[in-house]
DNA sequence: TGGCGTGATTTTGCATGCAAAATGAGAGTA
DNA sequence: TACTCTCATTTTGCATGCAAAATCACGCCA
């Protein structure tokens, strides 16, 4: 990394976070180079953070496999596979499936009423006018999810997916979609509240499964560069 | 916690890895209550280590979901729903089934032998004879799992079944299952090595779905007890 | 009794210091 | 040149210190 690393401040958080956060973003964005050596020091001096904060950082980013430890004191950034990102996808996919299974069977009124006022919400930014409204729509999509995740009162399911299978790892934004897309994908969210609402845990889990399959050909199609060869 | 916490140190590792996995235990075991409190000072107490590690590990903790912080300065052993157990293994089981679908299009032969290994001494081991060998089978089992999920080639899947889907957190040991359990669980690892050998990830995956539920099959049945109260 | 300030104490967050281990550069030898 | 051995430098691991923030205990007042 010789140039800058890109390390805009996440609003108020801790020292830890803010490094964890930092660092963990300079890597998915390719900043800080796959197999790039990374030294506590170096980036103590790049953050402008004593090396505790960054040690800890370090510690959680080695445990979700974004950074390696080599035998001794070297320490590099993890080599990813070319399709990593397809794979954390499917995982998360199969998870999420699993999440609003669960969601329909143990989902209170007040966890669907607020599935509601998120909808209503992106209802109401579809099709969106501005960038504004794109970025609204993908902090309520985002919101959408979250709270079906946690509506499935698993701990540690919440725990995954907001780590190792968050999605800033796959898709980040949703200026990448069509109206058409959205119009999609917002009657999608319609009818998985109706599924949970009628308590169909399958349902449910298979208008999830064609919404985020839907999402991903959509950013697959977008994605076809040259790129010949796989499946 | 009133009684003194188990302590047993692990081999020989650092000191934050040690007090990771020393919490991390005494939590999964019920030593660490739910919903105690925990504070850095009276578990470096504890641990004979100072705070620096138990931060390390604390804070690796609380991203896991094992441990959660409230609002200040208050840090407690995470409450878990009581059907924990089922979910991380059902989570576990797809995972694993995606796993070995990927395995059966990438491993190696190198991948493979090495399964074929670790079957070879599986299988001079079963039945086993004595507490020693059901010690190595449950090893040895760890390890063809293991393997199955590197020949997957996904460092992130890789990083989420070593902790966040981590088998101690759903079975321990061999030593529940009888005889005739353990003839059933070797014929499946031998058919999925096939499966895998004949590159082909459906039935890799199917047989790996029915190992697991044979097994979560047997595990529920023998934990079918009265289970008074709790502490 | 019950609720609410208020100050002492605890607890965390982070920086820093030091020792042990690993890395890397350079000299010496075949 | 290629190899290895040695030693200076770097790097990590951990302990400790200190300030800011939160918790807790206690007394006051209604």
């Amino acid at each position: 990394m010789r140039v800058a690393m890109n390390r805009i401040p996440p609003q108020k958080m801790n020292a830890t976070e803010q490094a964890y956060s930092i660092i963990r973003n300079n890597i998915l964005t390719g900043k800080l180079a796959e197999g790039e050596r990374l030294t506590e020091t170096r980036l103590s001096g790049d953050l402008g953070l004593s090396r505790t904060p960054i040690r800890e950082a370090i510690g959680r980013l080695i445990m979700e496999g974004f950074i390696d430890r080599q035998q001794g004191y070297t320490t590099r950034v993890a080599h990813f596979p070319q399709d990593e990102a397809e794979q954390v996808f499917e995982i998360r996919r199969l998870a999420e499936c699993y999440s609003v299974e669960r969601a329909a069977r143990l989902a209170t009124p007040e966890d669907i009423a607020e599935l509601r006022r998120i909808h209503a919400a992106m209802k109401a930014d579809t099709p969106p006018r501005d960038d504004a409204a794109y970025q609204r729509l993908t902090e309520a999509n985002e919101a959408f999810h979250r709270t079906i995740v946690n509506a499935a009162r698993s701990p540690r399911l919440t725990a995954l997916m907001t780590t190792a299978l968050d999605v800033s790892m796959v898709v980040r934004t949703y200026s990448m979609f069509s109206d058409k897309d959205l119009m999609r994908s917002l009657n999608h969210h319609e009818e998985i509240i109706q599924a949970i609402e009628a308590r169909a845990p399958k349902w449910a889990a298979s208008i999830m499964s064609a919404h985020l399959l839907a999402g991903a050909a959509r950013v697959s199609e977008r994605a076809a560069k040259p790129d010949p060869a796989k499946e």
